[in-house]
DNA sequence: GTCTATAATTCGATAGAC
DNA sequence: GTCTATCGAATTATAGAC
């Protein structure tokens, strides 16, 4: 099986680019098989169709950082850098959100994501547990937010930003919503 | 020209909603046409093709406020209650929003609001004339994050929080975006 | 496992009658 | 101005040879 896996990994690694810079609808399973050198019809074989093809192409982990020794007072710093860092070196998220807006499988992965993982990080360092869910949303806003700007909108200033300005920047408001007051 | 005139606007309407809530590619002439009980060539006899109809529905005013009497401590506040209504009462920006994704007049559209209307409001309110630029991203990324989470990607938390809430949440980002340091 | 051929849809766009 | 009919292209998905 070792040609089959190999075959199954360059299938999801050009889903992956593809979903990312052209959308759900507009990437192609024909330009997908074509630039993993392979027959279209290998694609379907594989993964069935389209959609499940996406669901295993946008599986995501944003590997947040254990923040148990930071300091409450950085922990909006350390995340924005490692959300920085994390869209930079991985295109899975940018697929994700560009297919979330007219896909309900991507939203609903958003959603589990958000849920899953974010979640749980806001609910251990939220002053008050009941304030967890809104706060976690909050997060999301201002971090897909500056995804949605950055990468996808390309808007000039937002891009032109390096990785120190915009943890500067983003970092306090995420701070803010973690563990501040309005 | 009044039936013509009454026809076309019909069309308009018909096509941002199917923009608003299906996005460029999967809103279809066909369907808009019979939101609007026409026939679907009348669609392309009266806008060309498909691009010009988006172009023609998604014309968009931000309708932004005069700040020129609001304290410099309250604009973050105000511009955040006038997003807030705003978005609510027009689907138009959802529509654009959500066809940015995956269409490029569509994101020429959205840098043209901020850089015609976003930008020289910061302008005028900036303490540094040559920030103004990285401001009036930064504020992009929150009003924009804001609005994909609530009315695109439909977070739970996102979506619960009262007209209130948000703006005590968000005015103090946008606030800080403005006029504030990181 | 891999590829050819093609079925079955769907959509944007056009031509032309009335 | 309005509608019928249809073209041509693109796409997902399937059947089956090798």
């Amino acid at each position: 099986m070792r040609r089959s896996d190999h075959t199954r990994a360059a299938i999801l690694a050009a889903a992956r680019e593809r979903f990312a810079s052209d959308g759900f609808e507009r990437a192609t399973i024909r330009a997908i098989a074509a630039d993993a050198n392979i027959d279209p019809s290998m694609v379907m074989r594989y993964y069935g169709n389209k959609e499940k093809l996406f669901a295993a192409a946008a599986e995501f982990d944003l590997r947040l950082p254990d923040l148990s020794g930071t300091p409450a007072d950085r922990l909006g710093a350390v995340l924005a850098g490692h959300f920085m860092d994390r869209w930079e070196g991985d295109e899975t998220l940018i697929a994700l959100l560009r297919a979330a807006v007219t896909q309900q499988a991507a939203t609903e992965r958003i959603h589990a994501i958000f849920a899953g993982q974010i979640g749980p990080l806001v609910a251990r360092v939220a002053p008050d547990p009941a304030e967890a869910p809104a706060r976690s949303g909050l997060l999301a806003t201002q971090i897909l937010g500056f995804a949605l700007c950055r990468f996808i909108l390309k808007l000039p200033p937002v891009v032109g930003l390096d990785r120190e300005a915009a943890v500067a920047w983003i970092g306090p408001t995420i701070q803010r919503y973690l563990n501040g007051i309005p």
